[in-house]
DNA sequence: CTGTGTTTATCCCGGC
DNA sequence: GCCGGGATAAACACAG
């Protein structure tokens, strides 16, 4: 698959922007990360026209000085990096486009340790969960401790609801309707806390799917190969939804998290520190007292491993942050990452949502109604007996999406081919005109 | 056998 | 304390 400059430049800008947004103390950030972004670009560039001689990349791509003079301090009056951007090139950045792919997943592996969903920092405040103690604190700042996200800390649960997960992983298909197993894959990919887990999370977003009435199972046509149904959202809840009879997700208990009923015995001494940081840092009181599993990547781990794992991964890295006084910490930062900013700069124009989502998980936490309502006005969200209708074979090529949903596809075979389904942008998703 | 879908029960938490 | 929502666990049925 193709991977040309400008999505690399999307992908490395947008997972920069949320690295910098999730750092703690990122007030002087952007300079430092726009060194090591106009470094990952110029190298992956130089990559990518060594392996395609004939694609050309615009030079103004790789010239990140507007990002070098962005501060998180600014943003909020600033806007995004975004809008620095274009206010230094004078126009639309050309790399975004609605064929974007559907996760900033493709280009950043969770193993780049690097953060790939916008969501509201509150993941760790909502778990208590702070990363292994003894772990190295490698961050996307330089020495400064990294605050920790959901999608890239495999102790810390996402702070959605299941129907939430299973709305953006909808949302992030631009297909009417999708499969368990996209669901399943997308919030794996998007969540590593699910990658970790024991597949009783599953089980869960089975339950939400047959008992959450905003779901509507659609039965595979006859002829199609396969096992289970398709699953879509119904526009009446999704206005429900609009107005405002979801709730935000209230705080989680801690007791799903497998890495938290880990017997000691059975866990490798780094892992075990960080369970002892778990529980030291106040996660005990909100732990279960039963018995633990060890999801079976993890046994499989061995100290030695565990150690490099921890030492190289931010993912692992510790935060001193994510404690006692997380909360003052994570809101100061929700505030600065609020999600209704976030949405009136892309009113104004100041930042493209298509850079944010639905590529990948939208900062659901603070704006429920906001996105829910999207899915009211969206097209993704068909009748689904009209969507029965235009439904494709999945068969082949959702076996080769679902091995690699994220990855970059070319305009010829763009997304929306292999998925089936209307490409929506997030102007429309968010209907955000006057 | 495995994946999918449904149902029931229980627990936890926040709001009232 | 009660209630509702959400999470978790488990059992069961069914289809491929």
């Amino acid at each position: 698959m193709a991977l040309d400059g400008a999505a690399l430049l999307r992908r490395l800008v947008a997972a920069r922007w949320m690295e910098a947004m999730l750092c703690g103390s990122s007030a002087d950030c952007w300079p430092e990360i726009a060194v090591g972004l106009e470094e990952e670009v110029v190298t992956a560039v130089t990559q990518k026209e060594m392996q395609d001689s004939g694609s050309c990349f615009d030079d103004s791509l790789t010239n990140l000085q507007w990002l070098q003079e962005f501060s998180i301090v600014d943003a909020q009056e600033q806007g995004s990096p975004l809008s620095l951007w274009r206010h230094h090139h004078q126009g639309p950045p050309q790399f975004l486009n609605p064929e974007a792919p559907t996760s900033p997943l493709a280009g950043e592996p969770a193993s780049a340790g690097t953060f790939h969903t916008p969501g509201t920092p509150t993941a760790a405040a909502y778990s208590r969960v702070s990363a292994p103690r003894g772990a190295s604190a490698a961050t996307a700042c330089g020495d400064r401790p990294t605050q920790l996200s959901c999608s890239t800390n495999p102790y810390v649960k996402p702070p959605y609801s299941y129907a939430t997960l299973i709305c953006m992983a909808m949302q992030s298909s631009n297909k009417p309707q999708v499969s368990l197993s996209y669901i399943y894959k997308w919030i794996q990919e998007n969540f590593l806390y699910f990658r970790y887990a024991d597949s009783t999370w599953q089980n869960s977003v089975r339950h939400n799917l047959s008992l959450n009435k905003c779901f509507i199972r659609v039965p595979r046509q006859k002829h199609e190969p396969g096992k289970g149904g398709y699953w879509t959202m119904d526009p009446q809840y999704a206005e429900q939804l609009l107005s405002g009879a979801v709730r935000r997700h209230r705080s989680a208990p801690v007791r799903g998290n497998p890495t938290l009923r880990l017997p000691a015995k059975q866990v490798s001494q780094p892992l075990l520190q960080g369970f002892q940081g778990v529980t030291e840092t106040g996660l005990s009181a909100n732990a279960q007292p039963t018995g633990g599993k060890l999801p079976e990547r993890l046994k499989n781990i061995s100290p030695a491993a565990c150690k490099a794992l921890t030492s190289q991964d931010p993912q692992f890295s510790t935060s001193p942050l994510l404690s006692a006084d997380e909360p003052s910490e994570l809101g100061s930062l929700r505030g600065v990452f609020d999600s209704d900013d976030l949405l009136r700069s892309g009113m104004g124009g100041d930042l493209s949502l298509d850079m944010v989502a639905p590529q990948s998980p939208i900062p659901w936490e603070e704006e429920q109604e906001v996105t829910y309502a999207s899915f009211a006005q969206s097209s993704t969200f068909l009748d689904p007996l009209q969507s029965s209708l235009d439904l494709e074979d999945e068969t082949p090529p959702a076996q080769m999406f679902l091995q690699s949903p994220w990855a970059e596809r070319d305009d010829s075979e763009g997304v929306n081919d292999l998925l089936g389904g209307p490409a929506v942008s997030l102007d429309q998703l968010f209907d955000l005109g006057e």
